[in-house]
DNA sequence: TGCAAAGCCTATTAAACCGATGGGCATTAT
DNA sequence: ATAATGCCCATCGGTTTAATAGGCTTTGCA
Protein backbone atom coordinates (compact mmCIF):
# COMPACT_ATOMS: atom_id res chain seq x y z
CA UNK A 1 0.00 0.00 0.00
CA UNK A 2 0.88 3.69 -0.83
CA UNK A 3 0.49 5.63 1.89
CA UNK A 4 -1.62 9.09 0.81
CA UNK A 5 1.85 10.60 2.56
CA UNK A 6 3.67 9.40 -0.24
CA UNK A 7 0.62 10.11 -3.19
CA UNK A 8 0.75 13.83 -2.05
CA UNK A 9 4.36 14.09 -1.50
CA UNK A 10 5.06 13.00 -5.10
CA UNK A 11 1.76 15.33 -6.61
CA UNK A 12 3.38 18.17 -4.36
CA UNK A 13 6.98 17.71 -6.06
CA UNK A 14 5.81 17.77 -9.41
CA UNK A 15 3.83 20.80 -8.54
CA UNK A 16 6.99 22.64 -7.54
CA UNK A 17 9.01 21.66 -10.27
CA UNK A 18 6.22 22.61 -12.62
CA UNK A 19 6.00 26.27 -10.67
CA UNK A 20 9.68 26.32 -10.52
CA UNK A 21 11.79 29.28 -11.28
CA UNK A 22 9.58 32.33 -9.74
CA UNK A 23 10.18 32.10 -6.30
CA UNK A 24 9.13 30.36 -3.73
CA UNK A 25 5.58 28.55 -3.51
CA UNK A 26 3.68 28.52 -0.69
CA UNK A 27 2.21 25.18 1.00
CA UNK A 28 -1.10 27.01 0.77
CA UNK A 29 -0.81 27.33 -2.61
CA UNK A 30 0.33 24.04 -3.41
CA UNK A 31 -2.78 22.22 -1.24
CA UNK A 32 -5.57 23.82 -3.11
CA UNK A 33 -3.79 22.98 -6.58
CA UNK A 34 -3.76 19.34 -5.63
CA UNK A 35 -6.21 18.95 -2.86
CA UNK A 36 -4.32 18.43 0.03
CA UNK A 37 -5.00 19.01 3.54
CA UNK A 38 -2.78 22.18 4.08
CA UNK A 39 -1.58 20.77 7.74
CA UNK A 40 -0.82 17.83 6.08
CA UNK A 41 1.14 18.47 3.61
CA UNK A 42 3.33 20.90 5.91
CA UNK A 43 4.09 17.81 7.90
CA UNK A 44 5.53 16.35 4.16
CA UNK A 45 6.95 19.29 2.90
CA UNK A 46 9.13 19.81 6.22
CA UNK A 47 10.54 16.56 5.92
CA UNK A 48 11.16 16.67 2.24
CA UNK A 49 12.87 19.62 3.31
CA UNK A 50 15.02 18.05 6.53
CA UNK A 51 16.15 15.10 3.95
CA UNK A 52 17.85 17.91 1.46
CA UNK A 53 15.04 17.26 -1.24
CA UNK A 54 13.37 20.88 -0.67
CA UNK A 55 14.67 24.35 0.77
CA UNK A 56 11.94 26.62 2.07
CA UNK A 57 12.37 30.30 2.69
CA UNK A 58 10.06 31.76 5.60
CA UNK A 59 7.79 34.60 6.24
CA UNK A 60 6.03 36.74 3.99
CA UNK A 61 6.23 35.83 -0.25
CA UNK A 62 8.02 32.38 1.69
CA UNK A 63 7.41 28.96 0.45
CA UNK A 64 8.93 25.50 -1.17
CA UNK A 65 11.50 25.51 -3.49
CA UNK A 66 13.44 22.38 -4.98
CA UNK A 67 16.77 22.38 -3.73
CA UNK A 68 18.16 19.20 -5.84
CA UNK A 69 18.53 19.42 -9.54
CA UNK A 70 14.91 17.24 -10.42
CA UNK A 71 17.18 15.21 -12.83
CA UNK A 72 19.08 14.43 -10.02
CA UNK A 73 15.78 13.72 -7.44
CA UNK A 74 14.98 9.80 -7.93
CA UNK A 75 12.08 8.10 -6.86
CA UNK A 76 13.95 5.52 -4.99
CA UNK A 77 14.42 8.16 -2.17
CA UNK A 78 11.48 9.71 -2.63
CA UNK A 79 9.25 6.45 -1.72
CA UNK A 80 12.06 5.39 1.06
CA UNK A 81 11.27 8.63 2.88
CA UNK A 82 8.08 8.75 2.39
CA UNK A 83 6.75 5.53 1.96
CA UNK A 84 9.34 3.40 4.07
CA UNK A 85 11.62 0.38 2.76
CA UNK A 86 10.22 -0.50 -0.83
CA UNK A 87 10.58 -4.60 -0.28
CA UNK A 88 7.12 -5.96 0.64
CA UNK A 89 8.74 -7.36 4.24
CA UNK A 90 11.96 -7.01 6.00
CA UNK A 91 13.52 -9.95 4.95
CA UNK A 92 13.65 -8.98 1.50
CA UNK A 93 14.80 -5.29 2.15
CA UNK A 94 18.29 -4.09 0.88
CA UNK A 95 17.96 -1.27 3.47
CA UNK A 96 16.27 -1.95 5.86
CA UNK A 97 17.15 -5.89 6.40
CA UNK A 98 15.60 -7.71 9.01
CA UNK A 99 15.66 -11.62 9.42
CA UNK A 100 12.37 -13.61 10.23
CA UNK A 101 11.95 -15.06 13.23
CA UNK A 102 10.13 -17.89 12.11
CA UNK A 103 12.39 -18.62 9.36
CA UNK A 104 15.17 -21.07 10.03
CA UNK A 105 16.83 -21.03 7.01
CA UNK A 106 16.15 -18.04 4.22
CA UNK A 107 18.43 -19.23 1.80
CA UNK A 108 15.64 -21.86 1.51
CA UNK A 109 12.07 -19.97 1.70
CA UNK A 110 10.60 -19.70 -0.92
CA UNK A 111 8.59 -16.44 0.20
CA UNK A 112 11.26 -14.28 0.76
CA UNK A 113 12.63 -15.27 -3.10
CA UNK A 114 9.61 -14.20 -4.12
CA UNK A 115 9.57 -11.09 -2.23
CA UNK A 116 13.43 -10.47 -3.44
CA UNK A 117 12.47 -11.02 -7.22
CA UNK A 118 9.34 -8.26 -6.55
CA UNK A 119 11.58 -6.02 -4.92
CA UNK A 120 14.10 -6.35 -8.24
CA UNK A 121 11.48 -5.25 -10.16
CA UNK A 122 10.23 -2.40 -7.99
CA UNK A 123 13.65 -1.02 -7.43
CA UNK A 124 14.49 -1.56 -11.58
CA UNK A 125 11.18 1.23 -12.17
CA UNK A 126 11.97 3.44 -9.47
CA UNK A 127 16.09 3.61 -9.72
CA UNK A 128 15.87 5.25 -12.60
CA UNK A 129 12.81 7.14 -12.29
CA UNK A 130 13.88 10.73 -11.89
CA UNK A 131 11.36 13.76 -10.47
CA UNK A 132 11.86 15.33 -14.30
CA UNK A 133 11.13 12.20 -15.89
CA UNK A 134 8.13 11.49 -13.76
CA UNK A 135 6.72 14.81 -14.26
CA UNK A 136 7.62 14.81 -17.95
CA UNK A 137 6.64 11.41 -18.65
CA UNK A 138 9.56 10.97 -20.21
CA UNK A 139 11.53 7.48 -19.68
CA UNK B 1 3.79 -5.04 2.78
CA UNK B 2 2.77 -8.24 3.13
CA UNK B 3 1.41 -9.45 5.88
CA UNK B 4 1.99 -11.91 8.17
CA UNK B 5 -1.20 -13.72 7.00
CA UNK B 6 0.27 -13.79 3.44
CA UNK B 7 3.82 -15.17 4.51
CA UNK B 8 2.35 -17.40 6.72
CA UNK B 9 -0.31 -18.74 4.39
CA UNK B 10 2.19 -19.37 1.36
CA UNK B 11 4.52 -21.08 3.59
CA UNK B 12 1.94 -23.16 5.19
CA UNK B 13 0.73 -24.28 1.16
CA UNK B 14 4.00 -24.87 0.53
CA UNK B 15 4.23 -26.97 3.52
CA UNK B 16 1.43 -28.94 1.93
CA UNK B 17 2.20 -28.77 -1.21
CA UNK B 18 5.76 -30.90 -0.52
CA UNK B 19 3.65 -33.21 2.11
CA UNK B 20 0.87 -34.41 -0.06
CA UNK B 21 -0.53 -37.82 -0.92
CA UNK B 22 -0.59 -38.81 2.41
CA UNK B 23 -3.59 -38.03 4.03
CA UNK B 24 -4.42 -35.06 5.66
CA UNK B 25 -2.10 -32.52 7.51
CA UNK B 26 -3.01 -31.00 10.92
CA UNK B 27 -2.83 -27.31 11.46
CA UNK B 28 -0.12 -28.15 14.76
CA UNK B 29 2.76 -30.19 12.14
CA UNK B 30 2.04 -26.89 10.27
CA UNK B 31 2.24 -25.00 12.80
CA UNK B 32 4.96 -26.65 14.64
CA UNK B 33 7.63 -26.85 11.59
CA UNK B 34 7.05 -23.47 10.13
CA UNK B 35 7.27 -21.49 13.37
CA UNK B 36 3.36 -20.08 13.32
CA UNK B 37 0.72 -19.66 16.20
CA UNK B 38 -1.68 -22.19 16.23
CA UNK B 39 -4.57 -20.50 16.47
CA UNK B 40 -3.74 -17.71 14.05
CA UNK B 41 -2.96 -20.14 11.28
CA UNK B 42 -5.89 -22.23 12.26
CA UNK B 43 -7.82 -18.99 10.25
CA UNK B 44 -5.71 -19.07 7.17
CA UNK B 45 -6.18 -22.14 6.51
CA UNK B 46 -10.16 -21.69 6.81
CA UNK B 47 -10.03 -18.71 4.79
CA UNK B 48 -8.04 -20.89 1.91
CA UNK B 49 -10.47 -23.44 2.42
CA UNK B 50 -13.28 -21.60 2.03
CA UNK B 51 -12.18 -19.92 -1.11
CA UNK B 52 -11.66 -23.65 -2.76
CA UNK B 53 -8.05 -24.29 -2.36
CA UNK B 54 -7.60 -26.53 0.29
CA UNK B 55 -9.82 -29.11 1.96
CA UNK B 56 -10.37 -30.70 5.12
CA UNK B 57 -11.06 -33.59 7.37
CA UNK B 58 -12.50 -32.93 10.48
CA UNK B 59 -11.78 -35.41 14.15
CA UNK B 60 -8.94 -37.85 14.82
CA UNK B 61 -6.16 -37.65 11.74
CA UNK B 62 -8.26 -34.74 10.02
CA UNK B 63 -6.45 -31.96 8.56
CA UNK B 64 -5.79 -30.14 6.12
CA UNK B 65 -4.61 -30.50 2.00
CA UNK B 66 -4.75 -29.51 -1.27
CA UNK B 67 -7.76 -29.40 -3.29
CA UNK B 68 -6.66 -27.85 -6.39
CA UNK B 69 -3.80 -28.71 -8.22
CA UNK B 70 -0.51 -27.19 -7.12
CA UNK B 71 0.03 -26.10 -11.16
CA UNK B 72 -3.51 -24.40 -11.16
CA UNK B 73 -3.04 -22.50 -7.91
CA UNK B 74 -1.78 -19.33 -8.68
CA UNK B 75 -0.14 -16.68 -6.47
CA UNK B 76 -2.28 -13.73 -7.88
CA UNK B 77 -5.04 -15.48 -6.51
CA UNK B 78 -3.48 -16.35 -3.38
CA UNK B 79 -1.93 -12.90 -2.84
CA UNK B 80 -5.29 -11.13 -3.38
CA UNK B 81 -6.95 -13.47 -0.94
CA UNK B 82 -4.50 -13.14 1.91
CA UNK B 83 -2.76 -9.68 1.19
CA UNK B 84 -5.67 -7.81 -1.21
CA UNK B 85 -4.99 -6.14 -3.71
CA UNK B 86 -1.70 -6.06 -5.91
CA UNK B 87 -1.92 -2.51 -7.19
CA UNK B 88 -0.44 -0.20 -4.06
CA UNK B 89 -3.25 1.78 -4.28
CA UNK B 90 -7.06 2.04 -5.55
CA UNK B 91 -6.48 4.32 -8.26
CA UNK B 92 -4.05 1.46 -9.95
CA UNK B 93 -5.99 -1.27 -9.06
CA UNK B 94 -7.87 -3.70 -11.55
CA UNK B 95 -9.84 -5.89 -8.90
CA UNK B 96 -10.28 -3.36 -6.51
CA UNK B 97 -10.56 0.02 -8.63
CA UNK B 98 -11.69 3.06 -7.28
CA UNK B 99 -10.68 6.83 -7.98
CA UNK B 100 -9.15 9.89 -5.99
CA UNK B 101 -11.30 11.87 -4.62
CA UNK B 102 -8.53 14.42 -5.06
CA UNK B 103 -7.60 13.55 -8.58
CA UNK B 104 -9.27 15.81 -10.81
CA UNK B 105 -7.71 14.18 -13.69
CA UNK B 106 -6.13 10.69 -13.48
CA UNK B 107 -5.15 10.08 -17.21
CA UNK B 108 -2.74 13.13 -15.99
CA UNK B 109 -1.69 11.89 -12.66
CA UNK B 110 1.88 10.77 -12.67
CA UNK B 111 1.23 9.00 -9.82
CA UNK B 112 -0.90 7.17 -11.01
CA UNK B 113 1.12 5.90 -14.10
CA UNK B 114 3.91 5.16 -11.92
CA UNK B 115 1.28 2.96 -9.46
CA UNK B 116 0.45 1.28 -12.82
CA UNK B 117 4.14 0.49 -13.94
CA UNK B 118 4.64 -1.31 -11.04
CA UNK B 119 2.02 -2.44 -10.90
CA UNK B 120 1.69 -4.11 -13.79
CA UNK B 121 5.67 -5.57 -13.49
CA UNK B 122 4.22 -7.38 -10.29
CA UNK B 123 1.08 -8.87 -11.74
CA UNK B 124 3.75 -10.27 -14.46
CA UNK B 125 5.46 -12.48 -11.71
CA UNK B 126 2.27 -12.95 -9.74
CA UNK B 127 -0.01 -14.25 -12.72
CA UNK B 128 2.64 -17.18 -13.79
CA UNK B 129 3.73 -18.34 -10.84
CA UNK B 130 2.09 -21.11 -9.55
CA UNK B 131 2.40 -23.10 -5.90
CA UNK B 132 4.57 -26.30 -7.71
CA UNK B 133 6.55 -23.48 -9.50
CA UNK B 134 6.97 -21.63 -6.06
CA UNK B 135 7.91 -24.34 -4.11
CA UNK B 136 10.28 -25.81 -6.96
CA UNK B 137 12.19 -23.23 -7.50
CA UNK B 138 11.29 -23.54 -11.13
CA UNK B 139 10.09 -21.14 -13.51
C1' DT C 1 -20.27 -45.78 23.76
C1' DG C 2 -17.10 -42.75 25.54
C1' DC C 3 -12.89 -40.29 24.92
C1' DA C 4 -9.45 -37.79 22.61
C1' DA C 5 -8.05 -35.47 18.58
C1' DA C 6 -8.95 -32.46 15.41
C1' DG C 7 -11.31 -28.69 12.67
C1' DC C 8 -15.02 -24.79 12.92
C1' DC C 9 -16.63 -20.46 14.53
C1' DT C 10 -17.21 -16.08 17.06
C1' DA C 11 -15.57 -12.61 19.87
C1' DT C 12 -12.07 -9.91 21.83
C1' DT C 13 -7.73 -7.68 22.55
C1' DA C 14 -3.35 -4.97 22.44
C1' DA C 15 -0.49 -2.56 19.69
C1' DA C 16 0.77 -0.05 15.82
C1' DC C 17 -0.03 3.01 12.22
C1' DC C 18 -2.21 6.59 9.61
C1' DG C 19 -4.32 10.70 8.22
C1' DA C 20 -5.54 14.59 10.03
C1' DT C 21 -6.03 18.60 13.28
C1' DG C 22 -4.96 22.45 16.60
C1' DG C 23 -2.28 25.85 18.69
C1' DG C 24 1.43 28.54 19.40
C1' DC C 25 6.16 30.28 18.11
C1' DA C 26 9.61 32.32 14.79
C1' DT C 27 10.71 34.72 10.75
C1' DT C 28 10.22 37.77 6.92
C1' DA C 29 8.49 41.51 3.48
C1' DT C 30 6.22 45.60 3.25
C1' DA D 1 3.60 47.17 13.32
C1' DT D 2 1.23 43.84 10.78
C1' DA D 3 0.22 40.13 8.09
C1' DA D 4 1.79 36.13 5.87
C1' DT D 5 4.16 32.27 6.17
C1' DG D 6 6.99 28.28 7.72
C1' DC D 7 8.32 25.53 12.09
C1' DC D 8 7.30 22.55 15.77
C1' DC D 9 4.84 19.88 19.25
C1' DA D 10 1.18 17.36 20.87
C1' DT D 11 -2.93 14.83 20.27
C1' DC D 12 -6.74 12.26 18.39
C1' DG D 13 -9.94 8.99 16.14
C1' DG D 14 -10.16 5.38 13.08
C1' DT D 15 -8.42 1.26 11.02
C1' DT D 16 -5.75 -2.71 10.63
C1' DT D 17 -3.05 -6.44 12.28
C1' DA D 18 -1.58 -10.38 14.72
C1' DA D 19 -2.77 -12.93 18.09
C1' DT D 20 -5.64 -15.11 21.81
C1' DA D 21 -9.63 -17.34 24.23
C1' DG D 22 -13.21 -20.35 24.52
C1' DG D 23 -16.66 -23.23 23.21
C1' DC D 24 -18.89 -26.25 19.61
C1' DT D 25 -18.83 -30.09 16.23
C1' DT D 26 -17.05 -33.97 13.94
C1' DT D 27 -14.39 -38.13 13.60
C1' DG D 28 -11.59 -42.39 14.64
C1' DC D 29 -10.85 -45.85 17.69
C1' DA D 30 -10.41 -48.62 21.90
Amino acid sequence: MLSSKTKYGIKALVYLYRNSGQGPVSIAKIAEAENISHKFLESILLLLKKNGILASRKGKDGGYYLLKNPNEIMMTDIFRLLNGPIAMYPCASLNYYEACEDCPDEAACRVNHLLVEIRDQNLAILRNKSLSQLADGTN
